[in-house]
DNA sequence: CGCATTTGACCAGCGC
DNA sequence: GCGCTGGTCAAATGCG
């Protein structure tokens, strides 16, 4: 964190978004429109939509993988290249809009292919929990899998080291297989 | 009671 | 121009 940061920057956004999406199942008479539109607007600033996302594979067989921060999942749909279906979390904290995506290897379903956006701007729960329960033998770290990232836009070469010492910054060295619920 | 999860619906972008 | 996929939200429900 002290340097890179890519651009991020962050902070904006999230400010019209009270477009009530109000299903027409609700009540009745309802008349005028029935929906307004009511997903991301994302138009100010031409010079957004770059944010690091580091995809990487673990090999586990669980889908919450615990890595130290808490998920809320808020959606999952059935991708075409699985079987599976994808499941995507985010980040509980209110300030923190780090968004993971979590997908099923169609090839190996005890292997899931994790995809991290954004950075977390807080402190992990678990690390004010101090928690420190040595993980008797569930050792799914040992295979990690780094994917590379397309770069969309042609002409300029986007293609940087992959990852390295960024997953490090992503994942916190505090995992314990300790499984909640 | 609160929080996390689940499911459905809708939109936007891209491809053909 | 239409269709499809992917992605996100919103409300409801269940469990702790």
């Amino acid at each position: 964190m002290t340097s890179s940061s890519t651009e991020a920057a962050g902070e904006e956004g999230l400010g019209p978004r009270k477009t009530d999406r109000q299903k027409q199942a609700a009540g009745g008479e309802e008349g005028g429109d029935k929906f307004n539109k009511v997903k991301k607007p994302r138009r100010e600033g031409e010079r957004r939509q770059r944010e690091p996302r580091i995809a990487f594979m673990t090999k586990s067989e669980v889908d919450q993988l615990e890595d130290g921060y808490r998920w809320r999942k808020y959606g999952q749909k059935a991708v075409k290249n699985s079987p599976y279906p994808r499941s995507y979390y985010r980040c509980t904290a209110p300030k923190c809009n780090v968004k993971k995506r979590v997908e099923r290897s169609y090839q190996d379903s005890s292997v899931v292919v994790t995809t991290y956006e954004g950075q977390h701007t807080h402190h992990s729960p678990a690390n004010l929990l101090r928690l420190a329960p040595p993980p008797p033998t569930t050792s799914f770290r040992g295979d990690l899998l780094l994917l590379h990232q397309p770069s969309p836009t042609s002409g300029n070469s986007n293609q940087q080291a992959e990852g390295h010492g960024l997953l490090q910054d992503i994942v916190p060295p505090l995992i314990h297989g300790n499984q909640r619920r």
